[in-house]
DNA sequence: TGGAGTGAGTTGGAAAACTGGACCTTCACT
DNA sequence: AGTGAAGGTCCAGTTTTCCAACTCACTCCA
């Protein structure tokens, strides 16, 4: 991946888009916090949760935190840099709810009572944010829109 | 994955959850829609984004075009499933953005002229959906928030 | 004291996925 | 005839992932 587009969506995928690791943190948001019930509720060979679990707290993403002493156990909380990874969960979970089922086996109601449709707006005006409202600026030095310059 | 919670972010993932894939979309959505375009920009092996390709055309999130007959050659266009897929990479941009980068590699203006700050609400009353706004119900039989019932 | 159970891993080997490069085909250009 | 591009395919080698079994430390119960 060296010669690739810099990129904050490949830098993000980088700590997170690893198998399983997406699904451990919507354990954690359901407030699953224990390995033996995340193993079971991903799906995830105790290896891999492992693995995935210690890149996450080395991100900053969960941290661990010991909720016994004796026996030493240990439980994995969201930080604030996790729990701004919620959204792209939301957005994951609103596309396979429209197009690949008919009955969503998670619904998640909002504060207001409504049942959540999760919609992506513009911060500054609150209009939802369609790809035909968007133009991308590519900042990075030697890259534009298409590609790296001169190639 | 065979005991694991049913839920719409793992059947979203096993289809755009593979290395490559979403970047593969980030350059559709740039408007760079042929094979070895894609390929530089991404830094994906060729016969792994052929692989992707295939597997996001079955999906329906993206559809091959020929847009020469002599020689023959095809571009990758998103279908209307596909663009909704736009929402996930904004989260995961947004999430980069703020956690990993003090200089975005790539900025995105919407219409109303400023910056886009991507931000996810409630689709019926319009607030920011945060976490602690949320209260998930799980429908699938057989499981609960917690876990499978009886474990 | 003895045995069962739980939580949080580690270990080892087979299977699958990924990697980088070479190769192929069809056409256009010179 | 030679070169180059587009869009792939093929292959050998490496890295990951999978899965079951095993460990270790401790608790609970009789």
């Amino acid at each position: 991946m060296k010669d690739a587009r810099p990129c904050s969506i490949a830098d993000t995928l980088a700590l997170v888009g690893e198998k399983y690791a997406l699904l451990v943190l919507r354990e954690v948001f359901l407030g699953v916090r224990r390995f033996d019930r995340i193993a079971r509720n991903t799906g995830a060979p105790r290896d891999v949760l492992t693995a995935r679990l210690r890149r996450l707290v080395d991100a900053g993403i969960l941290e661990k935190v010991a909720y016994s002493e004796r026996p030493r156990r240990f439980e994995y909380r969201p930080t604030d840099a996790g729990r701004d990874l919620h959204p792209v969960l939301l957005t994951l979970m609103a596309w396979g709810d429209r197009h690949l089922t008919d009955e969503p086996p998670t619904v998640i109601e909002h504060s207001c009572g409504a049942t959540l449709r999760p919609v992506v707006v513009c911060g500054c005006c609150g209009e939802e944010a369609r790809g035909d409202t968007l133009t991308p600026h590519v900042r990075a030095p030697g890259w534009t829109t298409a590609g790296p310059v001169g190639a």
